[in-house]
DNA sequence: AAGTTAATAGTAATAGTTACTGTTATGTTT
DNA sequence: AAACATAACAGTAACTATTACTATTAACTT
């Protein structure tokens, strides 16, 4: 069987675009929002189906929040802080990752990737 | 102004005694399954009213799976590693917590968790 | 230039969760 | 023990993030 043809698209890139452009960690919601600044009569939907191609094709990472999915367009090794009181996403600075590499070799999986999340209050919310 | 008084309930206490028999870190759905094999009548709504509370007063866990909620009644510390392919969570040994404690220090954050979470292929989806 | 089909806009449907409402049961005060 | 106050309940409606559907458009191939 043939490779998947995957077709340019203007949708995907400026969607692409406005994700890397950002630290904030978004939304579908939020991504959509932006791209409709550009290009304002994209649908909701299409959002959604890029934002899952990009994940799948490894441009974009998602990321668990409490309800809701969010996206990082820095795809470069790194972990995060949450802030539990105003919902703020933090790029932290990473851990050796050479500690979890030698701990994957004691079980018996496949480890595919790490995630450190770290939760608690950020500066901001301590001083207000 | 008063305390908040929470009342005992049969419903709770039942939800409770499921989550921390299973150690498949049951959805809100797999829990309102098997608590209506003891209360055949308890409400989904009860399940979850009751399963935020539990996870207030913190008595189990919250995790967050891919699009849902999951509960988990061990709340000693530990980690997680989730399958991708079949979906299931299992409990994984802690790496030492003082590397996250020094860590810690390192920024204006107060930190009140950790979580470390590693995704990968389990050794019954490898297998087969 | 014509043909193929991935991608789109717009909208309907789904699924997990929360909110509401009248009733029940738990704990307290007479 | 009876009356009271209200947390918790069952049942159901509403909400919200996400996915599915459908007719049309546009990117690539021949
Ligand atoms: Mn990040
Ligand atoms: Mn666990
Ligand atoms: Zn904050
Ligand atoms: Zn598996």
């Amino acid at each position: 069987m043939e490779p998947i043809k995957q077709r340019y698209s203007h949708q995907r890139e400026t969607i692409l675009q406005v994700v890397q452009s950002t630290l904030v960690h978004p939304n579908a919601d939020w991504v959509y929002k932006e791209t409709r600044k550009i290009i304002p009569n994209i649908s909701l939907g299409t959002v959604y189906r890029n934002l899952n191609q990009l994940v799948e094709s490894g441009r974009i990472l998602k990321l668990k929040d409490e309800a809701m999915v969010r996206y990082d367009g820095n795809t470069g090794q790194h972990d995060h802080f949450r802030c539990s009181k105003c919902g703020k996403w933090y790029d932290v600075e990473l851990i050796d990752q050479s500690i979890f590499k030698s701990f994957a070799e004691k079980h018996d999986f496949r480890i595919e990737s790490f995630n450190l999340e770290l939760e608690g209050t950020c500066k901001n919310c301590l001083d207000s």
